[in-house]
DNA sequence: CTCCTTTTTAAAAACGATTACATAGTTTCA
DNA sequence: TGAAACTATGTAATCGTTTTTAAAAAGGAG
């Protein structure tokens, strides 16, 4: 391993002078910079990231804590994220839960011990006191999600209008049953998607029949799993709003082994518009989140942060957009819901 | 910040001392023992992990290299890893190349500057001299993918003999004008598919018709319009066997597009067995890649390497599975192909 | 008690960089 | 010409740990 004493020896300097024509900040003879810039070529000197990264204080690396990578919406919000982060110089890692809320503390703990200067994270199931907590001395984004009553930083869009809309677009078209199949409702943002469910019957005035509302894991097997249940039921459902595009693909899946044609028997919309929704069959009517700028907003705010700048606002509420494709049988026209 | 030496101070004995608690190593008397470890968790004190790093030379850390991880593929590999790290206590980082190869040499830097013990790389697209030059002083392990000519430990399936049992599979099951979509001959692994078709179609005597090979970059829209490629040449194609599963679904949403029914018109076979292609309608005849034991023996390879013990094969080889579900059209027992 | 081991602990030297401060060498300008 | 002001470099302190070395305390045997 060369070290920097290596290289300023070899070159016939100090310490301090290979340091500076690395940072390339003071001033420095350009004889005696060429001089050390060919000996650092010749010993192939890499600098110790580690030794710097403690010395300054600063790693330039911010971690983004993910629920579940193989979900494409998170790629894409991460996707802005990266693409943020390298306009201004950091490095971001991606640290995968998997579902398992420990991890997500785990990395919480991390950025105590300094290993990287700032945590986005697009789940909040950690302990809301270690939250607390950490957010108060270091620099945290929460993005997609968010906590009641706690002031962290967070982008998202407005779920429970996004989920309301929805909802009427499916009451619009005619439908009067709609069943839900959402996320587990110890997360705010599923709590607020079916929120917004239930104000847009009631505005309706449709029945709210809490039989309908299913909750799964945010996968494709519960989607199917849980539409399988609906189905077992034996309620007139004509329509169902899954809190997930990953879940509305399953519950497609499971209508269609029922037998039961999408969207003329069963309507299904989603929510996200993940990239497999506009090729999926039929193609997925839901509401589209900007995942991108989700990404860049929350980068953005993080920066504020870890340079100690004021923050304008906590909050950050980004447009949605409903996304009418053949899932919900909008060309069907129907009046009156197929089955009683 | 509180340090080990405000710890030391508060508790009223050395840094040393402290230090020894907290690494449990050496023998302390049970009552500094606890002194010590009140005091901790009186201020609260998380030792620096960077400065810990640095002074013991050990990040226990690895990065894994991505290629893409919105492909489910991948994530089911890393879950291996992740899961075989953690029973070895390494903390494993993922990095997202999202298709530049300039990422993957960007990490290979990173390791010389020490600030992971390791990495584990599912892409092999970065420049040779470098790979070469970092791997023979780095703990470096290349999984699903490898590179020609080159010492670096690897672990694969045999992608040649895949390719042509899947190819046959087609073949057995009538088809004699059999397309190709694949990605980028520049990586081995797709060279390596090619080649298994290519032998297929040799072996049983059946005309090979390069047209007939398409290249895309494995997403789904570039299956999507390498199918109408195909198409497009109105050639009797009776078969297509892509070279991922991303692209066969891509190919799949192509070919129903342009109204032929898959398998009827067309079978399609893919080749990883991701989630998504049981779900898919007609859901998907490939090649099931064993992923996560390929993560597990990824990362169990590069532990022998970091511990620095002698590594038994460079080379490991799983066994893959033909899984045969609709695309290929197996139940409609063919003899003569569709179309002449 | 004394001497010899064995435990515990402290002091100080690393790890590999950056940077505040000091100093020597050069210019600038009255 | 000499003081003032820069410029370029070196010295040494520092970041927060671990670990080697050495010394002090404790325990045991005679």
């Amino acid at each position: 391993m060369v070290t920097i004493t290596d290289v300023a020896k070899a070159a016939g300097v100090s310490t301090a002078t290979v340091s500076r024509v690395l940072r390339n900040k003071d001033a420095v003879k350009p004889a005696t910079r060429d001089a050390v810039l060919s000996t650092i070529k010749e010993l192939n000197y890499k600098p110790n990231a580690l030794a710097q990264q403690m010395r300054t204080q600063e790693t330039r690396t911010v971690i983004v804590i993910v629920p579940d990578i193989s979900n494409t919406f998170f790629s894409d919000i991460l996707f802005g994220i990266e693409e943020c982060a390298q306009k201004y110089e950091y490095q971001i890692l991606i640290a995968d839960m998997h579902g398992q809320p420990r991890i997500e503390s785990y990395y919480f703990q991390a950025i105590q011990q300094r290993t990287v200067d700032g945590i986005i994270s697009l789940s909040a199931n950690v302990a809301k006191n270690l939250m607390e907590q950490v957010a108060e001395e270091y620099p945290i984004v929460v993005a997609n999600q968010y906590l009641e009553n706690y002031h962290i930083p967070n982008v998202t869009i407005d779920n429970i209008r996004a989920a309301e809309a929805i909802t009427e677009h499916l009451i619009r078209l005619g439908h009067t049953h709609i069943a839900h199949i959402t996320s587990q409702p110890t997360t705010l943002l599923y709590r607020d998607r079916f929120n917004g469910y239930i104000s847009a019957l009631a505005k309706h005035n449709l029945p709210i029949d809490l039989e309908l509302v299913r909750y799964g894991y945010s996968s494709i097997n519960d989607g199917y799993e849980q539409m399988n249940v609906l189905l077992s039921l034996n309620k007139p459902v004509t329509a169902v709003f899954a809190a997930g595009d990953v879940m509305a693909v399953g519950a497609i899946k499971a209508l269609k082994a029922a037998g039961r044609r999408v969207p003329e028997d069963c309507a299904v919309v989603g929510f996200d518009d993940i990239e497999i929704s506009k090729f999926w069959e039929p193609s997925l009517t839901t509401v589209r989140q900007p995942k991108k700028q989700i990404g860049e907003a929350s980068f953005r705010k993080l920066l504020t942060l870890m340079q100690k700048k004021p923050l304008t606002q906590m909050q950050e509420i980004l447009d949605y957009e409903i996304v009418i494709r053949e899932s919900c049988g909008y060309h069907l026209n129907r009046q009156v819901p197929r089955r009683q």
